[in-house]
DNA sequence: ACATTAAATTCGA
DNA sequence: TCGAATTTAATGT
C-alpha cells in the first residue's frame, strides 16, 4: 500500500488510470529498500511482482549459453520490469542486482492480473511497453555481435534514455562512469575512454556524477 | 594505480 | 544555521 502521491511519484503509468484502477493499484504496491551490491531477485525463483524503480539503479543478468554472466539491462529510476515473468506466472530468467542504494516498487501479481483485466489504460500501457522491449530485444541480439566498447556504451545509454520505457526522463542522466562500465561489461577506464569519444562526436556531455545525452537518436544508431 | 577535482559531510562558532 | 575544513566519491590519464 502506497498514497496516491507517491504512487504517481513513482509510477509514470498509474496517472492516466481510472479513478477505481487507480485506488487498487494503490493498495497493490509496496516499496523496498536494499544496498548497494543486494541482490533483489534471485534467477530461477518465482517472484510473484511486477517491479519498478522508485529511486537507485539496478542491473538485470543472466547466463549466457557459454555459462558467462551478461548484463543484458540497467533500469533506473522509473522504470518498470518484469511484465513477461508475472504475465506468464514462470520463473525468472535473470537476476536483479542493486548498483547503488535502491528503492523498488512491487506490484503484486493479484493486482496486476486485475488492472490487466479491467483497465484498458493500463493494458494500453502494457502493451506499449512489451511492444518497445521487443524492439530492445531485438537491439540487443544486433549490439551483442558487435564487441566495441562504444557500442556497448551506447547502447547502455540509450536504453536508459527511451521515452516509453521512462515516461519521465530528461535530457540528464545520473549515472557515474563506473556504472556505466557495469553496465556495460566494461573496466571503467575503458568507459570513460568511450563517454569521451561520445562527447567528442557532439552525442553527449560528461559531467561529475551523469551524463546529459543532446543526441538521442545518434546515440541509439549506434 | 595515481593524481586531480567535485561534492558531501562534519564541525565550530 | 553559516561557512570553512575535512572526508569521501568521481574523474582523467
Amino acid at each position: 500500500m502506497v498514497d496516491p502521491d507517491r504512487m504517481r511519484e513513482i509510477a509514470a503509468w498509474s496517472r492516466g488510470l481510472e479513478a477505481d484502477a487507480f485506488r487498487r493499484a494503490c493498495a497493490g504496491v509496496s516499496e523496498r529498500h536494499y544496498a548497494k551490491g543486494a541482490t533483489i531477485i534471485e534467477e530461477q525463483l518465482p517472484f510473484d511482482a511486477w517491479v519498478g524503480v522508485a529511486s537507485g539503479l539496478v542491473k538485470l543478468r543472466s547466463l549466457s549459453v557459454d555459462g558467462k554472466e551478461v548484463t543484458f539491462a540497467g533500469i533506473h529510476a522509473g522504470g518498470w520490469f518484469g511484465e513477461g515473468s508475472v504475465l506468464k506466472g514462470e520463473k525468472r530468467q535473470y537476476e536483479v542486482v542493486a548498483l547503488r542504494p535502491t528503492t523498488v516498487a512491487l506490484l503484486d501479481r493479484e493486482t496486476f492480473m486485475w488492472l490487466f483485466d479491467h483497465s484498458a489504460a493500463f493494458s494500453r500501457f502494457l502493451v506499449r511497453q512489451l511492444n518497445e522491449r521487443v524492439g530492445f530485444f531485438i537491439g540487443l541480439v544486433e549490439n551483442d555481435r558487435m564487441q566495441d566498447p562504444l557500442s556497448r556504451v551506447a547502447g547502455a545509454l540509450a536504453s536508459m534514455m527511451n521515452p516509453v520505457l521512462y515516461p519521465d526522463v530528461g535530457q540528464h542522466l545520473k549515472i557515474t562512469q563506473e556504472e556505466v562500465g557495469q553496465l556495460a561489461g566494461l573496466s571503467r577506464p575503458v568507459a570513460n575512454r568511450s563517454l569521451k569519444q561520445l562527447e567528442e562526436r557532439g552525442i553527449l556531455r560528461c559531467e561529475y556524477g551523469g551524463v546529459t545525452v543532446s543526441d538521442l537518436e545518434a546515440l541509439t544508431a549506434l
